[in-house]
DNA sequence: GCGATCGTGTAACAGTTTGTAACAAACCGG
DNA sequence: CCGGTTTGTTACAAACTGTTACACGATCGC
């Protein structure tokens, strides 16, 4: 398992000065690093492991996970080229990670962070920025998983894909969907079934086609937005319109 | 953990005296700080206000929650005396916070913070660990809203606040609830009904007993636990039986 | 003290989501 | 290209939770 395959050039300056140059982002660490390439399902670490390394995704869709008793499965986030994961450092992993289908990543160890970030503190501001990030889309997430319901899980979900596609510069309706319907379940907190049931529906109402199993087409941007319950027309005097409308039931 | 004590040298006789001493935590930064009294249902902040101060409850419970569409509310997490408020540095509040009943606090401003952070670089492994704690415990309540049911949920809430309580130095079995069935009906994506519904069952079982509308006393504490549904007694092998078990249905 | 309000508990009913099962479609290996 | 396997879809019944309605007790202000 976990074979660290070194396909690129390796060994240039390794230790005294971890890298040749300083960093100024902590993408900059993993440059020199050898690509890893992970087969579907393979995984990555496991909840509870000593979490030693620091991971960036290079290609493909990794996927974080939490299982609980029954094999119940949470999926807590998607990862895909750019992301690094395990920048919220504890001593162990705090969940397992693995491929959705075939996937590359680079890796960095906790020790090489630890030193970089004595070496150039500028690195601390961007953990920080990115914890907070992180701490942010949890948010959303636990306000989806609490009080919307199956189509709005959808849509949600549907566009942050897609705001994610295309800032990867992804042009066009076409939205690629690299994971199952089982994964979409479990991070929307619905089963298969009901999220089959909710994208048929949405394609009958015409806000997009589905292309197969991994691909579908966004027709109504706008109308898939206003599904998500996200209220976002209000904008400034949202909580006020929020706190009245629950006060009177 | 990511210690940076190197540079501690460095700064350590600084002129700056925004303190009289040298803060070594978090929460030394509040020491001087005067304490400012809330009443029931004050609000602190708003979501997407400036985030211009950290809080540190002094006593009472604060309440962090977000509201969307319908007036939807979802409460994110509740804050009791020693919990420090805002360690997710962003530049607007990413969500609200008011007290639940009366409540004391203290204030930092965010200039201040950074000042510190900078004279006392100690400082930044404790933000890390906090924010790295919220995240560890918005991924538990995220697997809670996604995959428990009622009575899991209700369980899951009952023993952490338990925990809390005890850690506090709180002694016994009587557990008092400061907020109400709304508020931990909003707090575990359920609504009050349920809640009452719940509650009413586990007293049924002889798990619990109701004294009142804000003390619950946990009579079976093992019981209790067993019902969170978070499998806690397969400990290492965890995640190979949760596998197994999802593979084969 | 007394009505109004709020929080809560209980019940019947309705609704959404789930579970089960059968079927269809896509994928995979030869 | 084909058959088997995996994945996805659909229909129906069941379960859980939400909805609605009402009663009760406590608190608050008058």
């Amino acid at each position: 398992m976990l074979q660290a395959r070194s396909i690129h050039l390796v060994v240039d300056n390794r230790d005294g000065v971890a890298l040749g140059v300083q960093p100024t982002s902590l993408s900059d660490l993993f440059v020199r690093q050898p690509v890893e390439q992970l087969s579907a399902g393979q995984a990555l670490f496991f909840e509870g492991d000593a979490a030693r390394h620091l991971f960036r995704v290079i290609s493909g869709t990794i996927r974080i996970f939490k299982i609980i008793s029954d094999g119940r499965r949470v999926i807590t986030r998607f990862l895909h080229a750019g992301d690094i994961i395990g920048v919220s450092l504890k001593d162990v992993y705090l969940n397992s990670a693995d491929a959705i289908g075939d996937a590359c990543v680079q890796r960095v160890s906790r020790k090489t962070l630890e030193q970089e970030l004595v070496r150039t503190p500028e690195l601390g501001p961007e953990m920080f920025a990115r914890m907070c990030d992180e701490l942010a889309a949890q948010q959303d997430q636990m306000v989806l998983l609490s009080r919307k319901n199956a189509e709005e899980r959808l849509c949600t979900f549907l566009r942050a894909e897609m705001r994610r596609a295309a800032a990867n510069g992804a042009i066009g309706a076409m939205l690629e969907l690299p994971m199952t319907r089982l994964d979409v379940a479990d991070y929307l907190g619905l089963t298969i079934e009901t999220v089959s049931r909710t994208l048929t529906k949405l394609a009958n109402k015409g806000i997009l086609s589905i292309s197969g199993r991994h691909v579908v087409r966004i027709i109504r941007q706008a109308a898939l937005a206003q599904l998500c319950g996200d209220d976002d027309e209000y904008a400034g005097e949202r909580n006020m319109v929020a706190c009245w409308a629950r006060q009177h039931h």
